[in-house]
DNA sequence: TATTGTTATACTCTATAACTATA
DNA sequence: TATAGTTATAGAGTATAACAATA
């Protein structure tokens, strides 16, 4: 909208190119700040809002866990806790090997996760709302491509059914 | 490298477009991560090397770093603590104010503040090297353009010259 | 009175190492 | 022996509230 008012210089100014490593550090800077903001308004620190996110099409063991947000398992455990005494996700037994165990979303858990992300849809489509609809569409396949490259490269495909993702 | 290798039918996939909301969130991770790895290569947990990035063009008052970094200002005391034991930054007094301090990059700071950037530059090449020479330019011209969209929308624009930085 | 920065406090998040229980 | 997960510990990072010094 405010492209459509030429009044002052700064909203004349073109976006000027900054590069292909400061533009993708500054992008992801804002839309960490857009998670970080959707999860202060649901109340959850941003990793546990993250674990909830990841849930949502999940029930990984506590090693996959750690393996899918690339953290110690000791992290995955404290998190698990953090989560658990939130009554966001509960632990459960797998029969076929006692050690182990699934983390698993509550139903209220379940509901925030779906909250949550449709809050973070509701304000990236928002952040870039300055672009054209065939630009926003380009944006979207350029960075999926990148996302899609990149796990193929490193065989850390995070899609549930994918090859690399052994569940 | 890998695109010349049409040996596996994992290799011929397509992208397919996880739509801007997943694309976004999941480029945000990954550039996070080179952040975090690039970081760690060089001993400095994650904001630290944020912090020396930001001081590379700025030697900002504690408020302003709070500001920049949207942080609350006892965040920041800390931070800034943190990196002076280490010998990155340190607070200089500001003659006009006597309350307030400025924190500046030492000369270790400043050579850890470039090794990093060259860095997480040289890993942000290999994750978009999936991509023509046209779309890694697209990208960076796309990415620039929501932060500056984004900036210009919210008044925090955080180049050192700008009308919101105000330093 | 208002502002700049620090301190005190409490919580989240993280990894390393040592541990328990099961495989 | 090896693996799944937890605990203990230590440190980084974060915000809130109360505070000191200066404006």
């Amino acid at each position: 909208m405010a492209a459509a008012t030429p009044s002052r210089p700064r909203a004349a100014r073109r976006a000027s190119d900054l590069g292909i490593t400061d533009g993708l550090v500054q992008l992801s800077f804002l839309v960490q700040g857009v998670l970080d903001h959707a999860a202060d308004a649901h109340g959850l620190p941003v990793l546990q809002a993250r674990l909830v996110g990841v849930l949502r099409d999940r029930e990984p063991s506590m090693a996959q866990l750690a393996n899918l947000l690339d953290l110690d398992k000791s992290s995955t455990t404290g998190l698990a806790t953090r989560a658990e005494r939130r009554g966001l996700v509960e632990r459960v037994p797998v029969p076929e090997d006692r050690r182990a165990v699934r983390v698993r979303l509550t139903g209220h858990g379940r509901r925030l996760a779906e909250a949550f992300a449709a809050e973070v849809g509701q304000r990236l489509e928002q952040a870039v709302s300055g672009l054209t609809e065939t630009n926003r569409k380009r944006l979207s396949q350029l960075a999926s491509q990148v996302v899609q490259h990149d796990a193929a490269a490193h065989g850390t495909d995070l899609t549930p059914g994918a090859p690399g993702s052994r569940a």
